[in-house]
DNA sequence: GTCTATATCATGATAGAC
DNA sequence: GTCTATCATGATATAGAC
């Protein structure tokens, strides 16, 4: 039966999100998945093969989630500053929704980078269509000058950066006040796009 | 002799620095560890008693290394413009002399949080009396006004997040162009620290 | 499709000779 | 202190019954 087969396969592979994420691919036991899913290990290999077939199988489906999210604004024909707050909010309100992906992500890019030509190439992601159109901005006069790299990199630091070191933040900063951090969170996306509206007014 | 088990006890944690440092705690694999300090597994476990062990001992010399960089900077006397561009300096070009530490630090800590807290307090780091100087030099009007902590983590995350997510600016952006790379990182600390001050400026 | 039982292998750790 | 040989465990993966 069909549904049947779905139905175990989707199972699977929440509970493999859920187990991947938080240990990543070195620390997820298999038993563990087979476990979280209401099933056991024989079947895991039934559906997917190996444990490295599960994984790319998760590890795509969360890219391709995390990834994208920008294409579709840059293309747009919003001024650039309206851009950069929207990529801002996006980022912002993705992560609040899944504050486990910076860290998974960078966690397994720096274990096997060699994946991730395949999957940019695949979503056609074009950085250097971005760098023109913030030079076109900067040559109008609409932005301060600077490296439209190291700009774009700046925005994405402060947008990412905050979740993958969610341990340090909770910890360090907030001393376990969940409500705080939580808080805290809420007002990212309004204060970084002050703080970068801000860094790229033009001065006379 | 002492000198000898110094050399070894030497070889060995430089050897597990290599490969802890690039494979994470879950990934290292004892064997590979002695073979790249020239000797043999059932030594390590003779200097150090588990796999845990030599671990901890790995990740406290790191986290020692990295973390009390700021502390010196923010108890000086300098305005605090001119410390923001201090501390800027110094996390960029210690991480460009050891750009594995930013990945490794977020895996681990999302590995296993329970550590930090008794480092952060060992090493005595107080956010709070950062918060404090910060919000002097607002009331002062040297800076514009904003919540010390995004603040901080504004900057930290344009210092740290490049590093942590190495394979993606060298794959993505400098299609693995390694002079290009390198050149964007030398770069780093002088655009970062222009970018904040522009966003600190106080607009009549 | 799903299960139990088992094969196979890799790894951390120890025993014991030198 | 350093080695070789070995143990014990736990993990991935498969065989085969239902």
């Amino acid at each position: 039966m069909e549904t049947k087969r779905d139905n175990t396969e989707e199972k699977i592979l929440e509970a493999a999100k859920n187990v991947f994420v938080t240990k990543g691919m070195d620390g997820a036991r298999m038993q563990e998945i087979a476990d979280e899913a209401g099933i056991n290990k024989a079947l895991l290999h039934y559906y997917f093969r190996s444990k490295e077939r599960l994984f790319e199988a998760i590890f795509g489906e969360i890219i391709k989630f995390a990834f994208p999210k920008i294409t579709g604004i840059i293309s747009s024909d919003e001024p650039v500053t309206t851009k950069i707050e929207q990529i801002i909010d996006a980022y912002t309100s993705l992560l609040i929704n899944h504050p486990f992906i910076p860290a998974f992500i960078l966690k397994e890019l720096n274990r096997d980078p060699s994946g991730i030509f395949k999957l940019i190439t695949k979503y056609g992601f074009k950085p250097e269509s971005v760098w023109g159109k913030l030079e076109e901005a900067m040559d109008k006069g609409e932005i301060v000058r600077m490296d439209p790299r190291h700009l774009i990199i700046n925005i994405v630091s402060m947008c990412v950066f905050p979740f993958a070191a969610r341990p340090i933040l909770n910890y360090v900063i907030f001393k376990e006040n969940k409500e705080a951090l939580a808080a805290f969170y809420a007002e990212r996306a309004d204060v970084v796009k002050q703080f970068v509206i801000n860094a790229l007014v033009v001065r006379k």
